[in-house]
DNA sequence: CGGCGCATTGAGGGCGGTCAATTGGTGTGG
DNA sequence: CCACACCAATTGACCGCCCTCAATGCGCCG
């Protein structure tokens, strides 16, 4: 159930058979969720945490006057909330994109687990780093990226993280998200997410309809969006 | 030597004492770095992590074209790379504002202390949760607010962590940063931070003269800055 | 005194915002 | 099967924030 998140912890040294089953033990039943439902609440104090199964799930803020924030976009196999483990309270809601299925991981036994496998720990406390990396690099591209340039970048990144996980077609992917919500993980308006589109279809690099991405020219693509995958960290780690 | 970190630390329960003298036997002996300097590099892969004792560091990432965006400022006692204990590359360098004073975890020792202090591990997890935190809230003020805004946000937040670490003096800290260096924290250019804080001094609600700043109108800064300390996490959390 | 780094100011322009109307696709009830 | 509602995508007009370029002021140091 649970193998796409053992392999992004496998990338920190891979856990042991012992530890594997050890984890896959305390995850709970599959839960479902459909699209647009809140799967946790912003300012909750959660007592377990979520791993995603299928589906893509974004980190909700809402500010003052209505407007939103994505601040991040899970993918199958994220470890949605594990940093709800170590605080307190959520500084944001999680939303569920399309349909979703989710297993958890009650923080109680999580706490079992971490005190007996001390490189089980580490492989979790990996994956809430290399989630930091993330959000360093997106400060990187809202600070001083262009709206092409954004949309651009969220489009290398999830074709990337997707495809790590299987979920890629040559080229192609799902990608459940109206213009509205593109602008809210990009920081634009929604108007201004669809301009950003056609410019990118116009230069025929990729297309976007009907919540399916396609992926034309992958070079000219990351040439826009100057990406560099190095911070996705899908590369293994060497324990030194 | 490291009170400020053990303080930090201890926001996720106090560590025993036996922790705490574990962690200091650990620490080698201070370092000094001058205004400038760099203090790790980029791609670089530490085999030892920095505890900031004095000063303030930023974290740069340089893009092609040579324009500069700090992902971070770290304050005393912020463990300024710890994310290098597990990742094995480093996403950008690190580099000191004025001068600095610093001590270094070697990550085998690290490795040590974690292996055998799991409550002490978590702790320390709990530290980069929190930078994550705050680089999550970051990304909301870059997507959604305007330059005013964001400089202001700056202010309060620094103000806050300053304070408690005790470096502020009613309302007064030293923000050892240029105009320059604040735009590439803020995402602005330097002649736009400058537009963005005489309009700050014209509302009477801040000075930002040679290097100090003078907060004037706390409730007016945070109200322009729409701020919320509590992505901070400086309130101690309750282990459940 | 001259050089240098930083702060400040002005002019002009473009990116991306808002507002509002229109198109088109999908689903539903009659 | 069609009418209608609804939501998402698209388009146009207009405007303001923040950019770039460039010049000037100012404090400090050699």
């Amino acid at each position: 159930m649970i193998e796409r998140l053992l392999k992004k912890l496998s990338r920190y040294g891979p856990p042991s058979a012992e530890e594997c089953t050890a984890l896959a033990g305390i995850m709970t039943p599959v839960r479902r969720f459909s699209a647009g439902q809140e799967v946790i609440q912003q300012y909750s104090a959660p007592k377990e945490s979520t791993v995603l199964l299928s589906g893509m799930m974004g980190r909700l803020v809402t500010l003052r006057g209505g407007t939103q924030q994505i601040t991040a976009l899970q993918v199958p196999g994220d470890f949605v909330d594990l940093h709800a483990f170590l605080l307190a309270r959520m500084d944001h809601s999680v939303v569920a994109m399309n349909a979703c299925e989710t297993t958890t991981a009650p923080h109680s036994e999580l706490r079992r687990l971490c005190d007996r496998y001390p490189r089980l720990a580490r492989a979790l406390w990996y994956l809430t780093v290399v989630d930091a990396s993330i959000h360093r690099h997106w400060i990187t591209v809202f600070g001083r990226r262009d709206a092409i340039a954004r949309a651009a970048h969220l489009l290398c990144e999830l074709h990337v993280r997707l495809e790590d996980v299987g979920l890629t077609d040559d080229g192609q992917f799902e990608l459940p998200l109206t213009q509205a919500h593109a602008g809210d993980v990009l920081g634009l308006s929604a108007v201004h997410v669809n301009r950003v589109i056609q410019e990118l279809r116009a230069r025929s690099v990729v297309t976007w309809d009907r919540r399916r991405v396609q992926i034309k020219d992958w070079d000219a693509l990351v040439d826009i969006a100057e990406f560099d995958a190095t911070y996705l960290q899908l590369v293994p780690q060497v324990e030194t």
